[in-house]
DNA sequence: CGGCACCTTGAGTATCCTCAAGAGAGGTGG
DNA sequence: CCACCTCTCTTGAGGATACTCAAGGTGCCG
């Protein structure tokens, strides 16, 4: 089997339902207008499944969520991680091309696609399409550091692109899990293991308790080849 | 350096600039108001490069086109090849993420972006919109081939797309050479050559002349594992 | 016919995957 | 507070796959 975890009844996902609870006090996101409700996903929790009817669209408040795509075989690729500040959940269809599920205790906003009318306001509109653009930006850099070759290079710029996203401060904060890593990168989640080691013991990186990651050359890094 | 204007063993690099040649006959592309000169390019021609203004938006005719980026070291990713009905040169930004060269001998509609004034006409927005949401999509196939792990399975996603983008006909033709798919699925040209034939001994496909690939087996082909 | 670009094939090696077992970390219950 | 369990991560050994280097074949064009 070439899998990622195990598939018969895909552990990793649950089919519970979003339940979005009414804020009292709805936050907005001015930009967007994404006035809507706040919910609480537990680890794991499904935001939305491959398929279902994709009418709202969510912004990550605390947490993170993995967007993916199961394959024939039960692989799992993951297509992106959405972080505090993301947006999510815009599909041109009618149904989702990927499932999202929380990768840990997440809060999000959630809001009806069919209130932010694309042709209603053309603030909105544009919003909606620098949206669109910037994601197919984030596409095309992860068809960039899936076409490097090598484990090494994959995992640096992995790594470098997700401080960039949280923010440099001395520790990275991993919020997924090896295996997710493993999913993202087309590898398995021993070669993402060996490679954090190596890269380590190569003084690239300083890691303690498998989530936090030290970046101490962020020049090798970025150059990593071969 | 991120232009590739000036990589020192980049062969497959032309810097011959476009020359638009205004049409007696301007073509009309009725859903993007996409009315502009047609521009003929000679194979190798660069279309526009990484970090050129971005003021065009372009509609392949006939030929192809690969859009790619070019990485530090000297290799090629390309991202996407733009086949006869496809647009492309459609960037957020000011400058152009990625270059643009014609495969072979190709015809192309070009027009000035500032004419498809986003907000003017909410028809062509939306119609703007649909397509980068369809280059978004693009742009996740690509990843989940890129995150297959075997080259058989890289191959035969990228065999199937490209039929069903040039259409099925008995014999697909191949506009782009072994190099090229190579640096599109992140193998080398060797591998990509023995993929082939050893997908036709498997009696997957059957190849004539190099650039002409008749799929068989289109079912073995989409489930290729290990 | 020769030259050139492209493609194929071979041999050897490096990298990554598979299978398997052991080590931490976190949570639960006695 | 500690034993125990589970989940995750790490590490090892062996084998499969793709890369590198190199040579030879094919087709096209002058």
């Amino acid at each position: 089997m070439r899998t990622s975890s195990n598939l018969d009844p895909a552990p990793w996902r649950r089919p519970t339902p979003v339940t979005p609870v009414k804020s009292p006090r709805p936050e907005a996101d001015a930009a967007l207008r994404l006035i809507g409700a706040t919910a609480h996903l537990a680890r794991d929790r499904e935001v939305f499944g491959e398929g279902e009817p994709a009418d709202q669209v969510f912004k990550v408040v605390s947490g993170a969520v993995r967007g993916f795509r199961v394959l024939a075989d039960g692989r799992r690729q993951i297509c992106d991680f959405y972080l505090p500040g993301d947006i999510f959940g815009l599909d041109l269809g009618e149904t989702y091309r990927i499932a999202a599920e929380a990768l840990c205790d997440t809060v999000l906003i959630v809001a009806r696609r069919s209130l932010l009318g694309e042709d209603r306001d053309p603030a909105a509109a544009r919003a909606l399409f620098n949206l669109a653009m910037e994601q197919l930006r984030r596409g095309q850099e992860l068809a960039l550091t899936l076409g490097r070759r090598s484990a090494r290079e994959r995992m640096g710029c992995f790594l470098l692109d997700l401080e960039s996203r949280l923010g440099e401060s001395a520790c990275l904060d991993l919020p997924m899990s090896r295996q997710d890593i493993a999913d993202h990168l087309g590898l398995t989640i021993e070669t993402v293991s060996r490679t954090l080691t190596q890269m380590q013991n190569a003084g690239l990186v300083r890691i303690s308790g498998a989530r936090s990651v030290e970046l101490r050359q962020r020049q090798a890094l970025s150059g990593l080849r071969a």
